[in-house]
DNA sequence: TCTTTTCCTACTTACTAAATAGGAATAATT
DNA sequence: AATTATTCCTATTTAGTAAGTAGGAAAAGA
């Protein structure tokens, strides 16, 4: 059930690039510092998340990588469901229609639908911003 | 965020456990077999839940498994907390207080803090009998 | 042309989930 | 006591993939 290190870095990237002016681009040198992951290692990520559209790169001098949209429009679960491929418990869900054979006579599948559902839900009720801000979005309550 | 092979197989076994008779021993033959995982594998797995005191084994002639409790009174929770070691989405926050040097400044702690206490709540309200009489438990609503 | 930067492809390492194998111990039955 | 059905125990294999590394080509500004 854990999110993957790379889930996890590439919401500190955005979040670091969010907290610098817009417009400007910011070389993956001090975004690797200034996060703490290998310069390699980060531009990994970087590459993938500018391949997805998330993030856009700039070569040569004065270069660097950028937000693409407003850190209110970026949410926690768009980011993630990139990286970790799919949000959902278990796989049979990335299917619709479920495809395993079994899914009929399935007791466990309902409860995974609304695990993945309840994950969904808030995953893609947080922005970016909202993590800048927490006094924005109040904590979850049950 | 996939929940492991080890903790599916071992609800299903629960599962299945809990449609016979609470008294009698279900050999893991036949439990294997119903369930359609490898005899060797659902071993594994049923040790390991008896070393847990999930499951009770008898060896021996007319031996086999069975609870040690009644559905009702096991939790979807309890079970892959056991199987998956933790249902943290990350893995600072097995450690409490939190041991994560960033810990201090991170900015996506509440938010995995959140996603944790919403999943916890949820797969702890669902029990094994619950998912053998699903009209018993409401869909979740948000 | 020099420097700074991204972009691209490939590789290595290491971990661990998933599954298998073989046999010892136990208990009921005949 | 022998037989059979079963769990229990230890070790091993396999295979997938996350995590991280390496080196150099391409681009862009000064």
């Amino acid at each position: 059930m854990l999110v993957s290190s790379r889930g996890r870095y590439a919401l500190r990237i955005i979040l670091e690039l969010s907290e610098h002016n817009q417009q400007d681009f910011v070389p993956l040198l001090e975004l690797s510092q200034k996060q703490d992951i290998s310069m390699k290692y980060a531009e990994a990520i970087v590459a993938f998340l500018v391949k997805a559209k998330l993030l856009e790169g700039k070569r040569g001098k004065a270069g660097g990588y950028r937000l693409v949209k407003k850190p209110s429009e970026y949410t926690v679960g768009e980011i993630l469901k990139l990286t970790e491929d799919s949000l959902a418990p278990v796989a049979c869900l990335n299917d619709n229609p479920n495809k395993c054979p079994k899914a009929e006579n399935c007791k466990t599948l309902r409860m995974w639908e609304n695990l993945n559902t309840l994950i969904q839900n808030y995953l893609f009720s947080v922005t970016i911003d909202d993590l800048n801000c927490p006094e924005k979005k109040g904590d979850y309550i049950i």
